[in-house]
DNA sequence: CTGTTAGCGCCTTCAT
DNA sequence: ATGAAGGCGCTAACAG
């Protein structure tokens, strides 16, 4: 089933079956009728890689996510992908793992496809490679994580400010009483996290105790580990704050295990906590708005290929956005 | 970035780097490093369209599903992804959203892009476009969902089977005083377990009033309605039989609206609810394995690639997993 | 308005 | 062991 088969059937050249296809240059409205009938009785499928190899442009971008089973992750692709196939621009996901080699395959791969763009919520370890990638003139755009040592296009959330924010009231409200679940050092949201409760300590001139932090790794079971730590001291901090949703659920699984009610702690958590509206406790979120950073970033992503704007040879575009916080006294 | 411009660096002709790139034919050892060394060099990666469009062979694989941010499609769709990149074959998502509109466009993607196999967990709606895409050589692979009218290889949960034995186990307890959250009659796996239901309800020789079933449609939002329902007959069921778990959580959402303890009722569904552990509840879970799933459908698609495997002109083959049944009592 | 022609990057006989 | 050449399906000048 080839454009030829369409012509020859049509009784034309394949120059004129391309211009139908294409829409461009001047076909009698005779023949295109003619030609739109053969197609469509012979169920007639362009061959999208002959045309993409030809036009030197595959109308494709890549997406490289490190867990395509994280709702927040899944969630920003979805709107992603419905603004590019707005533009007739498709996506191509790629699952890292988290594991930086996994990563380096997919973009190689990613590569060899000749994705227009590439869409990264990277492990962060392969700034030289996507810079290089950059000059030779493929678009990069960073969703959700910086990679450190990259200067491209972004489309993050203001993790610091809403952990500062976050890490305020709390202190305010308990002192260095508090306990605080960090996400891995990898990952650049968890740094964020991280230094902005380091900034609200400063703020308030409080010092939290080497115990009260604990290095989890975004993982619903290091949330359940944190748990039995902090409920293990000697003294167990009057509040949590949790750098994600995860982490979140796994410490109130680990407080029941313990026995201990789940509204036995004020807890600030990163990210949504839908299981929440279905017990007792006194949780306070850091909304995230996964749909709006899957937009920005087909927005900023179309811009580039669409319109060949080029990104300023110092640094890209930054687009962050502030994540609402959404208090709850006792929620029952 | 060529083949040539690599056989140029490398003193030789595009004939020979192509040798080494697919590791065919005789290139001698001092030839295929010095090619090697140019491609390390160039960082030169082969261009997959041109590949594909002289091979007639595209190592990639469509996938259709209805819902992104759906876990239990995800984790099928990772753990296929996973096997299939084994083989080196890709996998090319699109998110019908339920749409049969939409999944008729991603179907058209998908063959443009020349995808060697579908998979797809449909509307149901496109039964002869399917057939007629089998016919012209390219496997389909039903995943989850049967489309009716279609034979096709087949990858599902036996749904009729569970809910049987599920509501055999609700009718022994309460008789007649059960409710049922049923999904949406366009999805076979709703339809099996409704069906599923209503064997159980001939075995027993019982009645179900009409309205003791709730016509859900697999959503949340239905579910809370579902209990809203319930919770305003003369008579609220003593248990609830609920087709999927996102009505589930909707149903115990509703409960709480209406200060029902959510215990207050039996609750027996199909699929994981983590929430669960976090409350007192008397729930019990048909627990689905989305991941075998996902491995028996790459399994499966991998056989008719790779190794082309006609299917039988009669039919596809069926894969039928039981899903296990998770009783719990009081689970607090 | 339409057809002819020359590639896009790669693979694969067929010679050598 | 290597190179020359033709063609995969399609598009884009260029002629007519």
């Amino acid at each position: 089933m080839t454009i030829k088969d369409v012509a020859r059937a049509a009784g034309v050249s394949t120059a004129t079956v391309s211009r139908v296809l294409n829409e461009s240059g001047y076909v009698s409205q005779g023949a295109r009728e003619r030609i739109a009938q053969v197609m469509r009785e012979m169920n007639y499928q362009p061959n999208a890689l002959a045309r993409s190899l030809k036009q030197e442009r595959t109308r494709t971008v890549g997406l490289i996510l490190p867990d395509m089973t994280n709702a927040y992750f899944m969630a920003a692709a979805r709107r992603l992908q419905q603004q590019l196939l707005e533009q007739d621009y498709h996506l191509i996901y790629m699952d890292s793992g988290e594991d930086p080699d996994k990563e380096l395959e997919a973009i190689g791969l990613l590569r060899q496809m000749r994705v227009e763009a590439l869409i990264l919520a990277g492990t962060g370890a392969h700034a030289a490679l996507l810079a290089q990638l950059q000059a030779a003139g493929t678009p990069v755009v960073l969703l959700d994580r910086r990679v450190e040592g990259l200067a491209a296009d972004l489309v993050v959330e203001d993790n610091a400010a809403a952990a500062e924010q976050a890490a305020l009231y709390l202190l305010d409200r308990y002192g260095a009483d508090i306990g605080f679940i960090a996400g891995p050092d990898r990952v650049s949201t968890a740094r964020e996290r991280r230094s902005g409760l380091t900034r609200a300590l400063q703020a308030r001139g409080v010092q939290l105790a080497p115990e009260r932090i604990y290095a989890g790794d975004y993982t619903r079971a290091s949330g359940r580990a944190a748990a039995a730590h902090f409920l293990g001291l000697a003294r167990r901090p009057q509040a949590v704050f949790s750098a994600n949703n995860e982490m979140t659920f796994g410490l109130y699984l680990g407080m029941k295990e313990h026995g201990l009610a789940l509204d036995a702690m004020e807890v600030v958590s990163f990210g949504r906590l839908d299981a929440a509206a279905l017990f007792t406790a006194r949780l306070s979120v850091i909304v995230q708005q996964p749909e709006r950073i899957g937009e920005a970033a087909a927005e900023l992503t179309l811009r580039r290929v669409l319109h060949k704007q080029q990104r300023d040879a110092a640094g890209g575009e930054s687009l962050v956005f502030a994540p609402r916080l959404e208090w709850a006294s006792a929620n029952d």
